[in-house]
DNA sequence: GCATTAATGGAACAAATATTCCATATTGCT
DNA sequence: AGCAATATGGAATATTTGTTCCATTAATGC
């Protein structure tokens, strides 16, 4: 009798696709294992690619690909797609709502918060691949290292993600200013041509941000933005966007996306500056 | 005769979409309005969405959204899906290529250490559901909760950690005070009885933190620890300890599984907060 | 208020896509 | 080496999805 490990159910969220993805990858034949080994590294392409797509990309025959979602606990692709689709299409009810869901169930479970964040991170982090080209990270990057000075900007909820590019700018000796809030528009005075500003803003967005980037803009001093949607109003003054949308909980958003991005985009930066 | 104001060709990017929506969006009859409006806000859905699904959200029929997308300038939903589809596969132009990219760890791109980065952050999310037990996370909520004040301490790279937990206090209006570096000592005269420190500290662990939380203990305040090993000095001192280790990069560590805790634990206190 | 034109939505059709099946190739074991 | 079990990929099929067409309805101009 052919004894199947199969998963109980279909797993049910991005993170028990990576877990189940860790655990069955080392007993995989080749093929199979060509698919976990591409698709591991490329989770965000499933909500936007068909069977052959991915298939053609782990250089496997489609059918393989489809025996690959049934080894993940899948019926087939569809289902494992609309799993990574479901990222998008998810309608988000507002945290009163949430929370009230949450209470009902009497005590709530600080573990299962917890568990809903990391789901979320997760796909935060897959989304980052989405959203972010190559070719702006790179043009940021390069603008930064080729800079006198990098001025950050980032108040309220954007603040930690500010300060936490300064401490590793300062750590690896990039010349680094991480303004604060209060008379950021005369602190606005302290950046001259050759220097550039790294604004970061998310929705609702902070008027003084959007008031800097804007003066500094008109100077002639390259302006990045960070935000979390594409219609942010600073986005009018800045040389480069970076969209960086995180997904929530109950309305509330960790930062998982945006400090990911801004730390690799500091590593490279003082990457850059090594080369030269 | 009929003159079609119709764009000279099928937009070529994003940009021109939208470009393109805010044109015609006023000339244009009621259902086709309907699918501009909700498109424009929700152009992140056609990438993964079917005709139907997107003609449903507008409430509209699917032949008229197809009449939409040639209003738009493309042949039809197919072409214009395939625009919005070539943002996430146009970052790998060639998964070959890339693939080979991958194993030569010569020359590093920006997009590669943000993949990498990303890589760290699934794993740091992974080994945070290992790593924190659900116990200790609902004793720490619950003390939080209970306190009058959660007086939140952390220096350096541990900074953005605490500073994004005062922002969230802040906006739930749960009573909590960030303590900065300078003259921490002084500060530690503003912790009484019937509050609880928060302290976050990293490896190579600062000496303040670490002292404050000695202080803090031994006047019978609750003190709980953040840190990313098991050996953190302060965890001496705390009542609980919380480890959130985080994957690195080249010996550069983002913030994914810290950040996500303290998010999450931030929620959970409202939360309990809202019980009583 | 009637005639003409544009807009709409459902249903039929066409194309693309997922899925299964099976003959062939590969691997592991004695 | 020879057999059995497993893996593989291509081709056939089923299903979903995109697209077009046309009868019906609403809007517009006279």
């Amino acid at each position: 009798m052919n004894e199947q490990i199969q998963a109980p159910g279909s797993p049910r969220n991005v993170t028990e696709v990576i877990e189940r993805l860790d655990v069955v990858m080392d007993g995989l034949p080749k093929r199979l294992k060509q698919c976990a080994g591409f698709t591991r590294r490329h989770l965000h392409l499933i909500a936007v690619s068909t069977v052959s797509e991915m298939a053609k990309a782990c250089d496997v025959a489609p059918s393989v690909y489809m025996r690959f979602c049934q080894v993940l606990g899948f019926s087939g692709y569809s289902e494992m797609q609309s799993l990574f689709r479901s990222r998008f299409t998810d309608f988000r009810p507002d945290y009163h709502e949430r929370l009230a869901n949450l209470r009902e169930e009497g005590a709530i479970g600080t573990g299962r918060l917890l568990a809903d964040f990391a789901e979320a991170g997760h796909k935060s982090l897959l989304g980052l691949a989405n959203t972010v080209t190559n070719e702006g990270l790179d043009r940021i990057a390069q603008g930064m290292a080729d800079a006198r000075v990098v001025h950050l900007v980032g108040l309220r909820r954007a603040f930690p993600v500010v300060s936490s590019m300064a401490y590793i700018f300062d750590q690896l000796g990039v010349p680094a200013s991480l303004h604060y809030g209060a008379g950021m528009l005369s602190t606005g005075k302290t950046i001259f041509p050759g220097d550039v500003l790294f604004a970061a803003t998310y929705a609702p967005f902070s008027e003084e941000t959007v008031r800097l980037a804007e003066a500094i803009s008109r100077r002639g001093v390259p302006v990045y933005c960070l935000t979390d949607t594409e219609s942010c109003p600073a986005g009018e003054y800045a040389t480069e966007v970076l969209v960086a949308r995180e997904d929530e909980v109950g309305g509330f958003r960790a930062l998982n996306a945006s400090i990911t991005l801004t730390t690799a985009l500091a590593v490279a930066v003082r990457a850059l500056r090594d080369n030269a």
